[in-house]
DNA sequence: TCACGATGCTTCGTGTACGAAATATTCGCT
DNA sequence: AGCGAATATTTCGTACACGAAGCATCGTGA
């Protein structure tokens, strides 16, 4: 499984590891300043910016866009309908769902707020030339496959039993 | 500043930024799962490898490394010196420092551990031909000099105090 | 129909993660 | 020497973030 050729790329990789935790970081860091001057935080940010454009988001699918748990959500949205910015709703037609959607005072906010989260990781992607960003985006998805793989094998495993709690 | 172009890469940002976004979460996850195996949690089993290599860290050389604030890293840290696993040293150079050193406990585990954090987005991107991986780095180096560029304008405009708390 | 597994959400406990304020120490300057 | 700014760390309050357990509801098959 572990390849035995040399590794002369070791030090790319690792500046490659080195470069994708800072564009992560940084983003989130700047996200967050950003949201601040709005009394938000990012998380809330983002799910702001969601709810404007998707109606009728139930929490698991919003879960599932952001790559949080529902338990995480949960609180993020909890929060948010403390301070009046979204109201939660059962759906009738199968009542252990609940829709979000935006108060209006949400719905301000979301309107008021120009930007994206990550949105100098944007930005900065926009600087680059189209050969560049299509290079990039061709390398990243060979990646995403690789590390997909490697889950759906990993998942397996954890199913099949071989593990130790 | 943001440009005025036509902007036809915009479904390609949005691709990129979901990928990195996958490819970071993801990584988390795994390393995660990977590090309750022996009973520690992520950051700590990636703090724990970092002691290994690095003798004589302070915490917030530590905390540097790993992008994290002070504040942060003392709580992990807390953690991990109530399992034994690291011991506080204050330096006797200048006595604000604290640094951080593996137990033979902490020591013993680091060796028992043979996965860097991280490790499976550092397997992907070994099966990656070196000219990707070559452009993959030229093409993220970039994208990090823009965000640089951005964090320290950014930072300018706080200390000038063009900014509402 | 009715037991029962699956699904959607919440609750709880623990561990990050951050910024602001507090504390201790060092350094620069006079 | 000694005062005030700077630095290293901790403490505190709040907000994620996750997994496990719990609750309600839905769907299916006997």
């Amino acid at each position: 499984m572990t390849a035995t050729l040399p590794q002369p790329e070791r030090p790319e990789i690792d500046a490659i590891v080195e470069m994708i935790l800072y564009l992560y970081t940084e983003s989130r860091r700047l996200t967050k300043g950003m949201a601040s001057g709005f009394g938000l935080t990012g998380p809330q940010l983002t799910i702001l910016k969601l709810l404007e454009s998707f109606q009728d988001l139930s929490l698991s699918t919003l879960s599932e866009r952001i790559r949080a748990q529902n338990s995480t959500v949960t609180g993020i949205v909890d929060r948010m309908e403390r301070e009046g910015l979204v109201r939660r709703e059962r759906s009738k037609a199968d009542r252990r769902v609940v829709y979000l959607r935006l108060s209006e005072k949400g719905a301000r906010l979301a309107r008021e707020i120009q930007v994206e989260p990550m949105e100098i990781f944007r930005s900065a992607l926009l600087s680059l030339s189209s050969t560049d960003l299509r290079d990039l985006l061709r390398i990243l998805t060979k990646l995403q496959r690789q590390v997909v793989a490697r889950v759906a094998q990993d998942g397996q495993k954890k199913s099949d039993g071989g593990d130790r709690t």
